[in-house]
RNA sequence: CGGAGCGUGGCGCAGCUUGGUAGCGCACUUGACUGGGGGUCAAGAGGUCGCCGGUUCAAAUCCGGCCGCUCCGACCA
């Protein structure tokens, strides 16, 4: 291995963080000169970031490998009809990169590469005996995303590993999927990132079913539902939950004023009930389409439960006014008379009994309402959101919820491209079947924040030994001939045996040199300095560990590889 | 796209209210001293004050427009 000397290193620390990082890793990824922003989400990255995200690939290709996926490369440019073919030229519309070539031709960006792949599928695959197959790639992906933030969080342009997998049947692609899953965990553990598999909506990938792989942080932009009893974990846009007992009223429908009472916890309030002893209307545009949902008072709607629940692509709250124009009386709308095939209600108000709901006219709600007795509607379903102390749907727990980031994605895609880009084979009848699809993404960047966001401390980095850029860092101390040959000595037999080696080789002072090498967190630090040397000793220093240990000059070769060793059982 | 904030040397900031020679700390260059946790002294280099326009004898400073970046929200793998 090539010994990295500090005084040529490209790049270089900060000892203040620029003041628009806010994120711990950020700020370490800026202050240790190894990425640099050129514009909002659009980073470059140094030499000791581009070798770490180097060291992070081959670890996620090791993985792909031993799962039996092949890597292969795809184009990022594309000629946007392959996007209207599959349907997504729209609903992925806003953040596609749109260009034109010189004829005038629209192309895009790849932001993913669902079609592309589907596409070679159709130029490759005929006939059953060419599947199961599973591939994957690392490349430069580019969203227009409304907002980047957070670092390397969420950017423009990022590099994403994206595996997809064909099989003629479920059961033969469950076990492509277990596959994927495992290696997913055998990813992140080797990267040195703690990880917890969630139930997650597809969104616009689309799909049945998928699995995110969530490293919990309070610095994450997803909130995450998690039951500390049976393990029940799940993005809080698709989280289930049990709604609990509901003090539902008998009795007949009666009239109370109500003047000004136009919230639920005015409501409560005023009447001396609990709120989840009322009904609660929410308006909605779904798909271009009023949409009246009713909930129990204490709950809120979920928007994207609700929308897949009506199959739609798009939904919004409705504007005052148009809540009017639909002929509801924001603030005190009833469902009784609505309309049952534009009314969708929770569970939560389905079971509960007689509630205190609006009575369709201004000042006036009415008590005792009753579903099924006063009013229905033709979708019942969960539309509730989630909240910490909600009930567990598996085992009753109260729920906690935490932040966190999506490293990693795993969905089920079923037919969702295969069928409407007409990617066939032929099975051993000679039937034409359309293949069972999977895809499974990580980005690369955003997992090595998570990595450093995972493993610091106050003065810096504490790389992972398996995607340190550097497993050594040499810190001579003063100038004589002896300390130069003793660290001649040591990084030669370093590098000889395979190790990454930097040695800081610059004229500075002893406290900068070792605050640098906090702040760079290589694995293991030797200090060869006169003061040991005098007795023939250098200096070892485990990043992680407080204090440093002496061994014999003739030694330290060995014994940085056996802390080195230590390391790794100790961290794993 | 809605709300908020910020653009002054590589980084962190002051100056703007009340217009008049652009400043501080760190970093950088040279020299001396120093030499095991961000040293000391001396001498330096480096800035179209985001851009365009306006007001004014005079604009970093006041006014207008635009651009960029950050945060919250919407949205989003």
């Amino acid at each position: 291995m090539p010994v990295t000397r500090m005084s040529a290193l490209f790049g270089r620390t900060l000892r203040e963080a620029p003041a628009d990082a806010d994120s711990a890793n950020h700020q370490l990824l800026l202050r240790s000169g190894l990425i640099v922003q050129l514009a909002a989400g659009v980073y470059s990255f140094l030499p000791p970031a581009w070798r770490t995200l180097r060291k992070i690939e081959q670890i996620i290709r090791e993985e792909m490998e031993a799962a039996g996926s092949q890597e292969i490369r795809m184009p990022a440019i594309q000629p946007r009809e392959l996007w209207e073919e599959s349907g997504r030229a729209d609903s992925y519309g806003p953040v596609l990169f749109n260009l034109k070539d010189r004829r005038d031709r629209t192309m895009v960006l790849a932001p993913t590469h669902e079609e592309s792949v589907t596409d070679l599928f159709r130029a490759v695959v005929q006939s059953y005996r060419d599947l199961p197959q599973s591939v994957f790639q690392m490349q430069t992906k580019f969203r227009d995303e409304p907002r980047p933030r957070g670092g390397l969080v969420r950017v423009r342009e990022f590099i994403m590993k994206d595996a997809y997998t064909f099989d003629v049947d479920d059961e033969a692609f469950d076990l492509n999927y277990a596959a994927m899953r495992q290696a997913y965990h055998n990813i992140f553990e080797r990267c040195g990132v703690p990880v917890v598999a969630v139930q997650a909506d597809s969104g616009a990938i689309g799909g049945k079913q998928s699995e995110e792989f969530i490293f919990l942080t309070e610095i994450g932009e997803d909130n995450i539902i998690l039951c500390p009893s049976c393990g029940y974990a799940a993005n809080q846009e698709r989280a289930e939950f049990a709604r609990g007992e509901s003090p539902g009223s008998d009795g007949d429908l009666e009239e109370v004023e109500t003047p000004g009472i136009t919230t639920i916890d005015g409501l409560a309030e005023f009447l001396g009930i609990p709120a989840r002893a009322t009904a609660k209307a929410a308006f909605f545009l779904v798909d271009g389409e009023p949409t009246f949902a009713v909930i129990r008072g204490d709950l809120e709607v979920n928007e994207l439960k609700l929308m897949n629940e009506l199959d739609a692509t798009d939904a919004r709250r409705l504007l005052t006014d148009e809540v009017a124009e639909a002929g509801w009386v924001a603030g005190y709308a009833s469902p009784i008379g609505v309309d049952p095939a534009r009314v969708v209600v929770d569970p939560s108000v389905v079971d509960a009994g007689g509630l205190v709901a609006g009575a369709n006219r201004e000042g006036y709600h009415l008590r005792n309402v009753a579903y099924g007795r006063d009013w229905s509607a033709a979708t019942i379903a969960d539309i509730g959101m989630a909240q910490p102390g909600d009930p567990c749907a598996k085992c009753g727990s109260a729920l906690e919820m935490k932040r966190g980031i999506e490293l990693g994605h795993i969905f089920k895609l079923g037919t969702r491209y295969s069928d409407p880009m007409e990617a066939t084979f032929l099975d051993s009848d000679g039937e034409r079947r359309t293949p069972i699809m999977g895809c499974y993404g990580i980005g690369v960047e955003r997992l090595m924040a998570a990595v450093v966001q995972a493993n610091h401390d106050e003065l810096g980095i504490i790389w992972p030994r398996s995607v340190a850029p550097f497993d050594v860092h040499i810190v001579p101390l003063g100038g004589s001939d002896d300390v130069a040959s003793a660290v001649s000595q040591v990084e030669s037999g370093l590098a000889a045996s395979g190790l990454n080696v930097l040695v800081d080789d610059r004229e500075e002072r002893a406290g900068v040199k070792f605050n640098d090498a906090d702040l760079l967190g290589a694995p293991l630090r030797i200090t060869i300095g006169a003061r040991g040397l005098k007795q023939g000793q250098v200096e070892l220093k485990l990043r992680p560990d407080p204090e440093a240990s002496s061994v014999p000059l003739a030694n330290a070769v060995a014994a940085a590889q056996e802390s080195l060793a230590s390391l790794e059982h100790s961290s794993s």
